[in-house]
DNA sequence: TCAATATTCAACCAATGGGTTGACTCTTGG
DNA sequence: CCAAGAGTCAACCCATTGGTTGAATATTGA
């Protein structure tokens, strides 16, 4: 039963694995020509210079973080992007968005004047 | 002279740093608890079943990713949330938004014009 | 001045990551 | 049938990571 416990904590958040995959440029760049449709793995691994196990590696981190699906045909395996789990990191970095478009600035203004007790004339909010 | 040749390479892309930050967990909270509101390195390292030296620890890794910025006031470090590195990181995903929109058309538009001007002879790098 | 507070630092450890090489498996085409 | 091709697997190496503990460094308040 250990086993299965090992197997349920292994899967703990989806995110950890997505932003990890993405956290090598190797891999991103892979992703970046599964863009341009599908891939063998020998194709994916040719514009890199490390070994094909070294690619092979790389690829199935993109599937453990399910960014890449495989499907095995004769003797050629082909990747397709998964897009999935690239939406879950998207919409969580979204969360953040009101930091970096300014709305804070202004929501920030808005909440310290309306704190500010001293201000007791016209704002109403 | 090898010092500078580290220190130089070593800083390779900062999405590297970036998404490598947000590959945790604790990282990820503590980012969250940030975006509250600034925050005391104790305070941050609080709700977190560690060592202060490991949270810390953390924390710094948040520094190197620029997500995170302290000010150091007295004995007590300060931390703010610093979103740009946040905004990279979106923009990169955004690139793929398309795939999980069901747009696909201007997908391939972008894709032959601009990614593979050389798919399978000419490019040797 | 002195003890408590806030935090880092250094040494260490086990686990993981990314890379290599060489052997292996399976498919395919002549 | 058999060699070449496409990929994986296993063992290994070394650097990094995430955690620990104990000591060190400032700063503060009494």
């Amino acid at each position: 039963m250990e086993i299965l416990n090992h197997m349920v904590e292994e899967c703990s958040d989806p995110l950890d694995m997505v932003f990890h995959a993405l956290a090598d440029p190797t891999r991103r760049r892979m992703l970046h020509a599964l863009a341009g449709g599908e891939q063998t793995v020998g194709r994916l691994a040719e514009p890199f210079a490390m070994s094909l196990a070294a690619a092979s590696k790389h690829i199935k981190a993109l599937e453990r973080a399910r960014l890449v699906r495989r499907e095995v045909r004769g003797r050629t395996h082909i990747c397709r992007l998964e897009p999935a789990p690239l939406a879950s990191a998207h919409e969580w970095l979204g969360f953040y968005e009101r930091f970096w478009t300014g709305r804070l600035e202004i929501l920030e203004r808005l909440l310290r004047a309306e704190q500010t007790p001293e201000i007791h004339d016209g704002d109403r909010a």
